[in-house]
DNA sequence: TAAGCGTTCTAAATCGTTTAACCTTTTGTT
DNA sequence: AACAAAAGGTTAAACGATTTAGAACGCTTA
């Protein structure tokens, strides 16, 4: 009872194998009738269609495409965020009945599924940086998220600016300020930067916000000071309570503190609440993403709102349209009740 | 610039291609010097290993191991439960070099895939009726979770009993009790069940709850109304509000409501708390699964819980260790504020 | 008649491995 | 010393398709 074959099925019908996959795969191979024929007769002995595998060796292409995502798969399915952009990326390989493959950015290597994966998305800077150079070095397709890699169409949003306008809009002249930052350095646990090195700061996108940030904040008039800006290895709540806990203990206590992310907006908000501060009166709040929660707060959240739907979206259908043309998505700014 | 093959640098070492193949793979078919010697010659020139595609024909295994999900992609990669099973399946499948593939209930077809994978994890029964024949005709291994499939291990927990017991808390002799279930009978939309037929009863695990509550609610001497019994489509918020508006715009209004999940509960509660309804004293509510914003709602939701990441662990050993015993995972019953 | 042409199909090379079977040496046993 | 077994390596046949070059055929046309 073994599993029928194109010759099977070739020496049955009387005809070359070469025959059979024209009807298969190349219609104007073959007159129309002999097509059906031998469709049929397919259906018939039950053979239902060339084996994917030998196909993907000798057509070099498989219909998979890898999504390869920032950090480990545990916990980026988890993101909201990262959630939404997935069934974005899903929604348009579907309809182009290409196949969805997830990896983890926190791999040692591409090496063992490059040969057969037509191509890669990739959402964010890989936690190993490793990667971002293999990706780079291969040549099959690849499309970056949320960071640059050189020669690679990229989909983005204009993350200077959209910090610059939300900080923008939450300082006031005076403002003690601080920043609640996302893999800016090189670090396992939540920690204030000082003079850490910054990490990777060209690709990251969480630098471009890094900058907007800065930018208002000296156009307001405020220093920058590096002991005021924490560092989250992740966005995750369980990082963003620390750094919740911490900065709203330090004394003085900032008038103004920018988030990164939702997530970690979120958290603090639920904490400052808690130790019972008044928002947005004795501190105001931004975050960043526009992730559903964020808008079901009390008082709900100043936030940068970006679809990340859209995102998934636009990041297939570029790389299945093997295009080399970087762009730039809209976003939103909401101002909310938290500034 | 080609891309070097095994036959290529079988000679330029001068040695031939099984060698070098059993220096990757076989490392007891050749002395330790040779090779180490070999390896060092294909990093030096740049060979990163057998070509994966190639691999896969030859071997039949791909270490690509397909999740099926119940719907469409879209939709369950956003649902907390599905969430969580996918980490648990992802992170047993990294610590077995294994790699994931999504795959869409509600697809036609599984032979696009099947040739490549080499096993299958279905989680809930596929939307597609289809897909579980074919599933079960072909020869690689498959687990199934939350549903059952002939001769095909599965991880469930004792749905009947669960939904037995809460159920049996919630209720008081006398009540009227109304049920918001889930995929009971087939319409793409959300309706009382009435006299329709009941969609693929024995292998659905909401068949087992619809069971449980039956039992409870027959020992307490109330009496089943099929037309006190909701569908819903799917586990999706926007379904659960038409449905939690009608039942509780239903005159009289039910004392308790039973839903089959805690997405369906969670908005029910909320509806009800805008009505102004108070809870429990005016109306109960249980839910089904434990996700994390049940512990968070006031007053906290009465709920089953079951630990998904756990049972996506156990499917995707269950699929490595091609074992063929089912096994019943433990939950626990929370009772909550809200009966 | 032979050449020319379009159509339909076939033979054979190829994709890049793995692995069963086989051949030499080397080592161990009596 | 004789022989068996083990070690280390090679050859060549799969794995199951796709695809190029060209054969065979029927038909028109000069």
């Amino acid at each position: 009872m073994k599993k029928l074959t194109l010759k099977d099925v070739a020496k049955q019908l009387g005809v070359s194998t070469a025959t059979i996959s024209n009807a298969f795969n190349r219609p104007d191979q073959l007159s129309a009738n002999k097509r059906t024929e031998i469709l049929e007769a397919c259906k018939e002995i039950g053979y239902t269609g060339p084996n994917r595998a030998a196909q993907i060796l000798r057509k070099g292409q498989s219909n998979i495409v890898a999504l390869v995502l920032a950090d480990s798969l545990d916990y980026m399915v988890t993101d909201p965020v990262a959630n939404t952009f997935i069934q974005g990326v899903s929604r348009v390989l579907r309809e182009n009945q290409k196949h969805l493959l997830l990896y983890a950015g926190d791999s040692d290597t591409i090496t063992d599924v490059v040969d057969f994966v037509d191509g890669f998305i990739c959402y964010g800077a890989p936690r190993n940086g490793a990667l971002s150079t293999q990706l780079n070095q291969q040549s099959k397709p690849v499309v970056t998220v949320d960071f640059n890699l050189e020669n690679r169409p990229a989909i983005n949003i204009d993350n200077e600016k959209a910090s610059y306008e939300i900080a923008k809009a939450a300082l006031r002249p005076g403002d003690r300020a601080a920043i609640l930052g996302l893999r800016l350095i090189d670090s396992p646990s939540t920690c204030r930067i000082y003079d850490s090195p910054l990490l990777d700061a060209e690709s990251s996108i969480t630098h471009r916000r890094l900058d907007g940030y800065c930018r208002a904040l000296k156009e307001t008039g405020i220093e920058v000071a590096t002991d005021w800006i924490w560092n989250l290895p992740e966005n995750a709540g369980m990082y963003a309570v620390q750094a919740a806990r911490e900065v709203l203990q330090s004394s003085p206590r900032p008038d103004v503190i920018l988030c990164m992310s939702d997530i970690i907006a979120l958290e603090l908000l639920q904490c400052a609440l808690t130790m019972g501060i008044d928002i947005p009166g004795e501190l105001r709040i931004t975050g960043f993403d526009g992730i559903e929660e964020a808008a079901r707060t009390r008082p709900y959240m100043a936030t940068v709102c970006q679809s990340s739907v859209e995102k998934g979206m636009e990041a297939a259908k570029l790389l299945l349209s093997g295009d080399n043309t970087s762009m730039s998505l809209p976003y939103e700014i909401k101002l909310g009740e938290t500034i």
